[in-house]
DNA sequence: GATGAATGAGATTTCATTCAT
DNA sequence: GATGAATGAAATCTCATTCAT
C-alpha cells in the first residue's frame, strides 16, 4: 500500500474510533427510548452501532454508565442561547410564544434527543440522580424561559394571567404530550395521534392565547 | 385451638385466599409503575403482597400475564357511566368541563390506577397489544367524551373552537402532565411539581377557557 | 403419600438444605486448593457439590464471598483447646513436641482443612485481609503455642536454645513443607515426596532435637 | 536529528528490541508471583514491560507459553557449577552447609528468581508438566547436592544421621518457608516475618547442626 | 516490528419458573 | 393450595487474542 493510502486508511480508522462513542450513544438512545433501560440488551445496542459487545464496554464501563452518558449527551444546555434570543426579540408576545415553541420543535422536539424526555419519564425512579440532573438542566431553565416570555406579555399589557406558574404548565404540558405520543403510544397505534406536529403546536398556542369561551369583543 | 376459632381462621383464610389475586395486582401495579416491568422482580411483587414467589405463579402463569392482568384490571370501562352523567348534566359547559376533570381526578387521577398511564407510556413499545387495548378502552372513549362536552358548548353558543380535535388535546395534555409529575419526575425531585392537584386542574381549565390574551370585553 | 412418609421426606429436604452450604464449602476448598481461586469456575464448584450454578449463588452472594467463607470455615480456633492440653501435659518436653505435631497432623494436616494453608499461600496477595485474618487466627497462636513448649523445655533444663524465635520456625517450616508437598508438587510428581507423613514428622522432630553433629556424650 | 544521533538512537532501539522478551519475562515473573497466573492480565504484563499488548503476543504465542517461558527462564541449571564447587571445597562439612545455603540465598533466594518457587507451588496442579520440569531440573539435583554434602559429613565422621533423606528435607524446608514468607504471607502482614534472611539461614543451619537438646559434652 | 481497536468465547451473576414437599 | 429450594436460560462484563494500520 502506498504511503498516501496508508495515511488515508489511518485517518479513516481514527475517525471511526472517535465516532464510536457517538454512534453507540445514538444507538443506545434509540433503543432505551423504545424498550426502556432494563429491557434493552447491551449487545443489541452494540449491534445497532455496528460493533460487537466487547467494543461497547471498551467505551463505557457499564450499561448503567452508558445510560448516564446517553442522558448527559442529549441534555444540551442550549438555554443560554435561547435567553439571548429572548433579549433581542422585538415582536409581540403571542408571536414570541409561537417562535419559542417552533424553535423548540426544530431544535429538540423533532430530533432524536426528544426521546430523552420519554426516557427520563420512564426511568426517573430508577435513576433519581439523573432525574435531578434533568430537572436542573432542563426543567428549571426551560420553565424560567417560558415564564419570562409570559411576564413580558403581562408587562406589555398583552396578556392577563392570574397565575403565571400554572400558565407555564399550560404551555409545557402540550409539548410533553406531543413527545409522549411520538415516542410511546403514537408509535404503536398510529391512529392514536395522527396530527402534524407543527400544526399541533400552532393550534395549542392559539387555543391557549384565545381561550375557548366566546368573546363578545370578537363580535 | 377451639372449633370456633378454627372456623374463624378458616374463614379469614378463605377471604384472604380469594383476595390474593387482587393483592398481587395491587402490589404489581405499584412496583411496575415505580420501577418498570423489566426492572421489577416477580419475587418482590409476591413479597409486597405478602405471599411467596410460588403463589404468584399459581395465580398468573407468567410475569407477562401478570402485567397484562394489571393493565386490564386498572383500565375500567367507566365511560358508560360517565356518558350517562353527560346526558343528565344541566349546567353550562364551562362548569361541565370542570365537573368532568374533577370527577376524573376523584375516580382515576388520585387513585393508584393513575399509575397505569405512566406504565403504559413506559411500556407501550414492549407491549403493543396492551397499547392498542388502552387506546381502544381509554383513549378513544375518553377523547369522545371530552369532544361531546366541547361540542355541547359550541352548540349552546358558549364556546368558539376552531378545531375541536386540538381542543381535546389541550384538555388531556395537562392531565397527562399531572400524572407524569405524580409518578415520575415529581416523585424524585419534589420541588419539580409542588402544586395542589385540584387547584392545578381548576387553573388549567380556567386558563383554557379564558385564554391568555387580554379581552376588551372584560372591561 | 402417607403423612409419616411426608414428614420423613420433608426432613430429608430440610437436612439437604442445611447441608448445602457445607457441601459447597467442601467442594470449593478442594477446587480452590487444586486450581487456585481465579482458575476455579463457580459452576465447577456447584457441580462438585452436586447442585447447579444457581444454587451456589443462593447460598453465597458471590464467588469472592464463597472464598472468604471457605477460609473462615477452615480456620478453626482450636488453640484454646490445645493450650489447655499444654497445661496438663506431664511428660518431658521432647515427648511434648512429638505430641503437639502428631496432634496437629491428626486434626489439621491430614484433613482437607490443611489445604487452606496452600490456598492462603497462593492467594494472600490477592486477598490481603484474609492473609491478616489467617495471621491473627492461626500463625500468631500457633507460634505462641510452640514457643511455650520450647520455653518449658528450656525452663526444665531439657533444651538449650540460643534464639527461640528461630527454633519456632525450625519446627513450623517442615510442617509447611509437608503441606506444600501434599497439596502441590507432591500431588503432581508422586516421586517428589513419597514419604509417610507420620514418619516424616517424627524424623523431623528427632533431627531437630538431636542435631546432625556427632556428640561426644553419645560415645 | 544528526546522523550520529540517529545511529545512537537506532542502536538503543535495537538493544531495547532485543531486550524486549527479557523485560516481558521479568514483568511476567513479578506479576505471576504476586497475583497468580489466572489473575494476571496479559495487558498488565505488557504495561509493566513498557510495551503494548500486541507486542507481548509478538514474542510469545499465548499467555500460557509466556508462563512456561517464565518458569524455564528462571530455573537455571546452575547445579553443574555448584557440583564443581562441591568437589573443591576443603573446609569441614558444617561450614560447607553454611556455604551452600548462603550461596543459594545470594544466587537464588534473594533474587526475583526466588519467586518461581512460590509460583510453582501455586500453579503446579494447573501445569503438571511444569511441575515435573521443576522437579527434574531443581528438586532432584538440589536434593542430590545437599545429600552429597551430608554424606560427606557422615563419611568424614562429622555428622551422625539416622536417615539422610529426612535430613535433606530438614534443610530444604526452612528455605522454602523463607521464600513463602518473602513472597506471600510476609508480603501482606509484615509482622508475620520480620527476620533478616541471612541471620535466619545461619540460625536454621546452626540449630539443625547442634540440636535443641542439652549436650553433656558441651560442659 | 509495534500498536491498540476490535472481537467473541467464556466467566459471573440474576431471576423467571418449576416442582417436591 | 402454598411454599421456597432448585434450576438454567439469559444477561452483563472480562480479557486473551487478532489484525489492520
Amino acid at each position: 500500500m502506498c504511503p498516501i493510502a496508508k495515511l488515508v486508511e489511518a485517518h479513516k480508522r481514527e475517525r471511526r474510533k472517535e465516532a464510536r462513542p457517538g454512534e453507540l450513544l445514538d444507538a443506545a438512545l434509540e433503543l432505551f427510548v423504545e424498550k426502556g433501560f432494563a429491557a434493552t440488551r447491551a449487545e443489541e445496542v452494540a449491534a445497532h452501532a455496528g460493533v460487537s459487545k466487547g467494543t461497547l464496554f471498551l467505551y463505557f464501563p457499564s450499561k448503567e454508565e452508558l445510560f448516564k452518558a446517553v442522558v448527559r449527551e442529549n441534555i444540551s444546555g442550549r438555554f443560554r442561547e435561547w435567553n439571548e434570543a429572548f433579549e433581542t426579540f422585538t415582536g409581540d408576545s403571542a408571536a414570541m410564544l409561537h417562535y419559542c415553541l417552533d424553535t423548540w420543535w426544530a431544535r429538540v422536539g423533532s430530533t432524536p434527543a426528544s426521546g430523552i424526555i420519554k426516557l427520563i419519564i420512564s426511568e426517573a425512579r430508577n435513576f433519581p440522580d439523573l432525574a435531578r440532573f434533568y430537572h436542573e438542566e432542563v426543567e428549571v431553565p426551560g420553565r424560567q424561559l417560558i415564564r419570562r416570555v409570559l411576564q413580558r406579555g403581562v408587562d406589555r399589557g398583552e396578556f392577563r394571567i392570574p397565575d403565571i406558574d400554572h400558565a407555564v404548565f399550560a404551555l409545557i404540558a402540550p409539548m410533553m404530550f406531543l413527545i409522549m405520543m411520538k415516542h410511546s403510544l403514537g408509535a404503536c397505534s398510529p391512529d392514536s395521534f395522527s396530527v402534524d406536529p407543527q400544526s399541533y403546536i400552532r393550534a395549542q398556542v392559539d387555543l391557549l392565547l384565545s381561550g375557548l369561551c366566546v368573546r363578545k369583543d370578537a363580535a
